[in-house]
RNA sequence: GGGCGGUUAGCUCAGUUGGUUAGAGCGCCUGCCUUACAAGCAGGAUGUCGGGGGUUCGAGUCCCUCACUGCCCACCA
């Protein structure tokens, strides 16, 4: 089955050929790869005329257009596993996607896969490990080859893993970070930011992982409360001391981490502490410092506000290697930076007899040394934060080393380098500093890019207001190779495009490239417009490396993730694409070129950010913890469908998902309704077509034939509303009606980025409206034994109609079975190659009135009733049964001209029309009618009297209450006459129900 | 040390700028194999909206406070 083509096996529309039960697994692979193969979501190449997009919030969306739609799927790792946040993640975009295509925009959802530096590195030493070789032990090159032929052979598990789930994204366009022509957008914004003078090089504290032997930056380290001990060391004068006899000859200090004062380089004191005043300017020795038996080294005390009298003992020991406040101490004071560890954080102290040790053994000695000496004055338990690298686990270790920093508060140098460019910078006022975090924090601050939810708005500015220099350098082999060569002989950086052979400064030969990459995050966050083409021909002029695909979908429309990326990810986009694509001009409209303003430098209009997915009890999932839910399994046993829709239904914003798996089976049980609505509808077509019936679809809903989603459209994209036939029966005219108002909710809805709404908003109207009413209803009209008649073919072009466009509303959410049964539908010869390309139905494409709802509204209501009392009086499920109705003119007109509903709905045998109010213990109130049962029947009196005696008290407690409110002069002076006009009029029905059921239960007696 | 959320039915969650009797799905109870669907149909029960106070004609919704709970940021040895 699954090696048919679609086309073919698109069934002929016979209910015979519909298996009974809806089997996902038959029909998800096979449409999953049709949409690829047959390129449907590629976009091609712009022209010259696509349209440039108009900014505009989200409301804009809502108007029917040709504007692109353009969204950058966040690219996950090429190591990686698809998991569930991928999953909403892409379920989220697909749908925004798939509704922005239907709506006739041109959507382009850009693929892409990441590289991922230390991740990707590490899986392969692992594997190295195993086979008993390391990275060391092989070359570097040798090492990346290795890496490469790792991402050829299981690279792609990821991207067949999104395939799976439908995602309609163009795959001609993806691409991977490492890919040549991303290397030299990622080389060529390295060399720009360099020429800019924004990166920097030089030796700081750094965040260092002595497993992975790299620096990472301040967002890959967490911070974990642990209990630990700081401990009281004493350090003797080396003088003795013995100044006066009062005078101390030592001082004590506090550390959390003692092993680190082989690296001491002075003590402080805070000026203002009289304790110490007079030991500030002498010197100490310090213990354990002797390397190969000589003496101690002497260091110096001196004061430093940095030194806070409260804490510890007052006196700090000052390592400036290996901590970030001392290192600024250091810097103050023109201390020595000694740096004792080496790269895997052992001692790197030869002659030391400490020397070898790893930190914490280190730790274990000296202390036990110290202890030994008399040194140890007291350890006191102090929880403190121990940094914690997010990859490894292992203990951070703050170290001295050479890095690369990106500048972001410094205003960029001009350049010169580039050959006359013009510059499109800064046209626009407003930004008053012109540095990569004032322009990003402009653009956030302007409105040019909106957060959703918008409080996230806060965390951003506040995160980009504190912001440091970013350390852009890691120490790893696998990653963009930093463009910049030292010069063996002066020392001096060359960074150049292409491979320099001699150092630009003294022109020495003697030069090697810097064997540093990049932080993986740096090119990421160039994606916006380095996918897009950017830098585009090298050898062009500046003025004209606007690409062709830059022009026609940058800046994109939306970014959807999660919050766990906000600063790794979103801030970063939004720093260097602003920045970046400030210089990058506009088409002015008249063939020429323009600055861009900061509006149009943004790399995306809106950010929605949405939440975790946790277990069914709200854990957060975990390898540990056993709880991941693996959504290929969960797919395999539910279908892609179900799962998606479960997401997509608890997707509110801001709130984070708790996927239950029941939740999953209910929405397996609604694609199920569906399938066998559809064997209904088609079943009813193999009756009309032998009754001889003219059965044809209309087309009406399609906005594409040919191509692939392309840029044109079609020219007649908007269809007008369906024309009803004068005779038409209310039950079509209300479910029309009802599918108009449905659709400009979920329209409405998805604007918001309410998944949640929308979703359930089909899902409520597709069974509860659709087929538990609608499908009742027409079985009443559907009559192949009468040839030729109206109310059946009205009701079967309307029930087709109905069912297919509702089968189109859905389809973004559920996109395989919606595009099984359209085919179907269409018995082989669809009029688009897939539902996804066909019109998005809007609240205007069909019927609606008021009336007709209010009509049904009411005979929904009494049919319901009458259930109620059948059930209530055990009426046998079969058996047919009289009514007496007592009710207005125009709701005895309703009933009257819709008899064969209740007939078929209610079971209802005969009306009786009464005159009289209607209270006999078979009978039940509302508003609108009285109703009653005729049947005879013995009711449970005890169980009759409990239900109104509870109504009774309901009535009471609402007529007490608005009594007391219509009473109340204030209210009624200062509350809208709506609300008080509608207060009056429920209280006067409140209380007829409530005389009602007081006589009703008085009868009971 | 700063900052941000959450607390509504047994469970998971909605609840628009305050406005008429607070909703959904699942679960639960009862009855039905009614020829699209038992992954179904019909009916039913279930909430002092975390506690307290305030503003208001009116509060699940706004303000204060307390409790519990989750998260983010932060260079105090």
């Amino acid at each position: 089955m699954s090696d048919e083509k679609p086309t073919e096996s698109a069934i002929d529309s016979s209910a015979g050929s519909l298996p009974k039960a809806y089997d996902p697994s038959i029909i998800e692979q096979r449409w999953a790869d049709y949409w690829v193969q047959e390129r449907l979501f590629d976009v091609p190449p712009p022209n010259e005329r696509v349209p440039s997009r108009p900014t505009g919030g989200p409301r804009e969306a809502l108007k029917e257009g040709v504007n692109p739609f353009t969204i950058l799927l966040p690219p996950p790792n090429v190591t990686g596993r698809l998991h569930m946040g991928h999953m909403l993640n892409q379920t989220e975009m697909d749908i925004l996607t798939r509704w922005h295509r239907m709506r006739g925009e041109t959507a382009l959802w850009v693929p892409g896969t990441d590289h991922a530096g230390i991740a990707t590195q590490t899986m392969v030493e692992r594997q190295l490990a195993e086979e008993g070789s390391s990275r060391k032990q092989l070359s570097r090159d040798a090492f990346i080859a290795r890496v490469w032929k790792w991402k050829q052979q299981y690279g792609s598990a990821i991207t067949e893993q999104m395939k799976r789930l439908g995602a309609s994204v163009d795959w001609s366009r993806e691409y991977f970070t490492m890919d040549d022509r991303l290397s030299i957008a990622v080389k060529e914004a390295f060399i720009r930011l360099w020429e800019q003078d924004l990166i920097y090089r030089g030796a700081y504290i750094v965040n260092w992982d002595p497993q992975l032997q790299t620096a990472v930056s301040d967002l890959e380290v967490e911070n974990e409360e642990r209990a630990g001990h700081l401990y009281h060391i004493r350090y003797p004068l080396a003088d003795g001391g013995a100044l006066s006899p009062d005078s101390p000859d030592s001082i004590v200090v506090a550390t959390t981490r003692p092993e680190t004062m082989l690296g001491d380089t002075a003590i402080a004191v805070n000026p203002i502490d009289e304790r110490y005043k007079n030991l500030i300017g002498k010197l100490v020795a310090l213990p354990l410092s002797s390397v190969s038996g000589g003496p101690a080294r002497e260091i110096p005390i001196l004061a430093d506000d940095w030194a806070n009298p409260e804490f510890g003992t007052g006196a700090v020991k000052v390592t400036p290697a290996h901590d970030p406040n001392d290192f600024a101490i250091g810097q103050r004071h023109s201390l020595p930076q000694l740096n004792i560890f080496d790269e895997t954080a052992h001692v790197n102290l030869p002659g030391s007899p400490y020397h070898g040790l790893d930190r914490f053994a280190a730790r274990k000695r000296i202390l036990a040394d110290l202890e030994a000496a008399g040194l140890l004055v007291a350890v006191k338990d102090h929880t403190l934060t121990l940094p914690i690298s997010q990859r490894t686990g292992v203990v951070i270790e703050p170290r001295l080393s050479m890095q690369w920093f990106l500048a972001v508060n410094k205003s960029p140098a001009k350049t010169g380098t580039e050959s006359g460019a013009p510059s499109f910078r800064g046209a626009e006022g407003g930004v008053p500093q012109n540095s990569i975090a004032a322009n990003a924090i402009a653009a956030v601050r302007d409105g040019h890019i909106r957060f959703t939810p918008d409080n996230y708005t806060k965390i951003y500015n506040q995160w980009m207001t504190n912001i440091h220099d970013w350390c852009i350098s890691r120490q790893l082999w696998w990653g963009h190779r930093i463009p910049a060569w030292h010069c063996g002989k002066c020392a001096a950086i060359t960074v150049a495009r292409d491979t320099p052979t001699a150092c630009g400064t003294c022109g020495s030969a003697d030069i090697e490239q810097s064997t540093d990459v990049l932080d993986t995050w740096f090119s990421s966050g160039l994606l916006p417009f380095t996918a897009f083409g950017w830098p585009g021909d090298p050898l062009a002029p500046e003025t004209t490396k606007l690409t062709a695909d830059l022009a026609a979908f940058y800046p994109t429309s939306l970014l959807v993730t999660g919050f766990d990326i906000l600063f790794f990810w979103v801030a970063r986009m939004i720093m260097l694409s602003t920045h970046f694509m400030l210089d990058v001009p506009m088409r002015d409209g008249a063939g020429g070129l323009r600055p861009r303003t900061l509006a149009e430098a943004v790399p995306f209009n809106a950010v929605y950010i949405h939440a975790l997915v946790r277990d069914a009890n709200r854990e957060k999932m975990s390898k540990m913890k056993g709880n991941v839910i693996d959504p290929i399994e969960i797919i395999t046993k539910y279908g892609t469908d179900a799962v998606r829709f479960t997401l997509a239904s608890q997707a509110s914003p801001g709130t984070d998902i708790a996927f239950n798996e029941a939740r999953t089976e209910g929405y397996r049980a609604f694609a199920n309704k569906i399938w066998n609505a559809a064997r209904f509808l088609f079943m009813n077509l193999d009756r009309a077509r032998e009754a001889g019936y003219n059965v044809k679809l209309s087309h009406n809903g399609v906005i594409s034939t040919g191509a692939a989603g392309g840029v044109e459209r079609p020219p007649n994209f908007s269809s007008a509303p369906t024309e009803l036939p004068d005779h038409t029966p209310l039950e079509t005219r209300w479910i029309f009606a009802r599918l108009s108002l449905v659709s400009g909710e979920v329209a409405r809805s998805l604007a918001d980025y309410r998944f949640d709404e929308a979703a359930n908003a089909i899902y409520q109207f597709f069974w509860g409206e659709f087929c538990d009413w609608y499908l009742e209803l027409v079985k009443l009209r559907l009559n192949f034994d009468i040839p030729n008649n109206d109310d059946t073919a009205i009701t079967l072009a309307s029930l087709t109609s109905v069912f297919e466009a509702a089968l189109r509303l859905l389809s973004p959410f559920m996109p395989f079975l919606t595009e099984e049964i359209w085919h179907a539908l269409y018995a082989g010869t669809p009029p688009a190659k897939s539902i996804a390309l066909t019109r998005y139905p809007q609240a205007s494409d069909f019927p609606s009135s008021e009336l007709t709802i209010a009509a049904m509204d009411t005979l929904q209501e009494l049919i319901t009733t009458i259930r109620a009392l059948r059930k209530e009086l055990s009426v046998p499920e079969k058996e047919a049964t009289p009514i007496a109705l007592h009710a207005g003119a125009r709701v005895l007109a309703l009933t009257g001209a819709h008899a064969d509903m209740l007939g078929r709905l209610a079971r209802v045998s005969a009306i009786e029309f009464s005159n009289e109010q209607l209270t006999g213990n078979n009978a039940r109130s509302t508003p609108n009618f009285d109703v009653a049962v005729v049947y005879e029947r013995q009711i449970d009196v005890a169980a009759e009297r409990e239900r109104l005696t509870k109504d009774l008290a309901r009535h009471e407690k609402v007529l007490t209450a608005n009594e007391a409110r219509l009473a109340d002069e204030k209210f009624i002076g200062k509350a809208p006459a709506h609300i008080v006009e509608g207060l009056r009029k429920q209280t006067a029905e409140t209380r007829t129900l409530y005389d009602k059921t007081k006589t009703a239960l008085d009868a009971l007696g």
